[in-house]
DNA sequence: CGTATTCTTGACCCGCTTCAACTCAAGTGG
DNA sequence: CCACTTGAGTTGAAGCGGGTCAAGAATACG
């Protein structure tokens, strides 16, 4: 993983700064480059012309956004920072990066397929599940991924920078409706999610609520990144 | 694509056929081989506890299926055959495939940025569109998935080898509300589909309809695998 | 402080689900 | 060749989960 890190630093340009709320990229725009996101949260969402929104996956550093294999190929979705982040932004293809460091590829392929699942995951929540079961799923999605970044640090306290429109957004759920699943979590005394602050009180009657099968929970705890 | 392909065959255990109906894996089950789909049909799903399915993606051939970095991991999906289909299995790690032919690792991210590319436009379908705007959004989306395997080909008619159940669970709806659905499509003169027979009455209407956006669209027609 | 988001709650409404009955086509075995 | 079965499609009636609208409270921010 490091020699990977390194081998990419050789290759990466500057540190590039988006503050939150703003934009890494939009909808719609061509994208010649990759970033990684090194420090802070992001999100990637689609518009619909009408202004309906969805989100469609909350990125945690290390994660890869915007790997298009086609050159130049545009984008369907767009990426905003939550927080203020930081990316390294470097380029696969003109470089022939993979060509000297071939394990790059199965690297990237590791990344995806992480990706890949946890939309798969996302998937099945908004398709199958009610709202409550959905809130449920989300919150415990990213309690868990942001713990995992900590491993040993017992954590059940947990800032997280989501309005609940963007829980709605990611849910497919209103904002309205978020709020009364929240209330409804916090008082039967599962949750507590005041100033942006998720504190888990019973995580086993969380895990219950929001169906997750035990294998999908243990994917979720797997390590996030190669040896 | 075709050397690549060769510098499989090298690798490939013998091809394995799955009846229609037949599960090529469960969820749940730890996944040592790595497939790829030959010929025919088949769909990724997930279960909950309480028998409520849904479908992730279907998949044409050339699709691998089962990816797993981390050896033995648990799927947390399954893949059922929706006809006969054919695979070929192949073992990445242990075969050390990739150090010999390091653009593999490359292949393989391409064809799951596809796929994760395909899953987020599904997700946003599921959590953003209404009913019948789903039900349209799979309908094309499929549609032109086909059509691309035989460019130059203009067919708009084509064997869809899905129950209204299947389509349902892909959708996060049930049966008989897409059949409501399939019905008033039928009756706007939109599509025909009877006989699990698909044929696009009027295109233009039913991007219309499906909430589509113009670069959506055109990230479905991009050539389904790398040079 | 005053202003702008975000949160909170209630009342009403509608899209989709549920349940149920019936049709239709394709087997299957006597 | 025809009863019997089985699975998929079709349609109606009734109920409910979540959306919509709206107004007020709490909190963040300049």
């Amino acid at each position: 993983m490091t020699e990977w890190l390194r081998a990419i630093a050789r290759y990466k340009q500057n540190e590039r700064q988006v503050k939150a709320g703003s934009q890494l990229f939009r909808p719609g725009e061509p994208c010649r480059e990759i970033f990684q996101l090194v420090e802070g949260w992001a999100f990637l969402y689609t518009l619909f012309r009408d202004g309906r929104r969805q989100i469609l996956s909350f990125t945690l550093p290390s994660a890869v956004l915007g790997f298009h294999p086609v050159q130049d190929a545009i984008t369907t979705y767009g990426v905003e920072a939550l927080t203020d982040i930081v990316v390294t932004p470097y380029n696969v293809t003109a470089s022939h990066l993979y060509e000297r460091h071939p394990e790059i590829g199965m690297q990237l392929a590791w990344l995806l397929s992480r990706d890949l699942r946890l939309a798969f995951d996302h998937l099945a929540s908004i398709g199958r599940l009610s709202a409550r079961e959905r809130v449920a799923h989300l919150l415990l999605e990213l309690f868990i991924r942001q713990r995992m970044r900590w491993p040993g640090h017992q954590i059940e306290d947990l800032h997280l920078p989501l309005t609940q429109e963007h829980i709605g957004d990611a849910t497919g759920l209103t904002g309205v409706h978020v709020n009364r699943m929240l209330r409804d979590l916090m008082k039967k005394g599962i949750i507590q999610f005041q100033y942006r602050h998720l504190r888990i009180l019973d995580p086993d009657r969380l895990v219950e609520l929001a169906a997750v099968d035990p294998y999908v929970l243990q994917s979720w705890i797997e390590p996030g990144a190669p040896s």
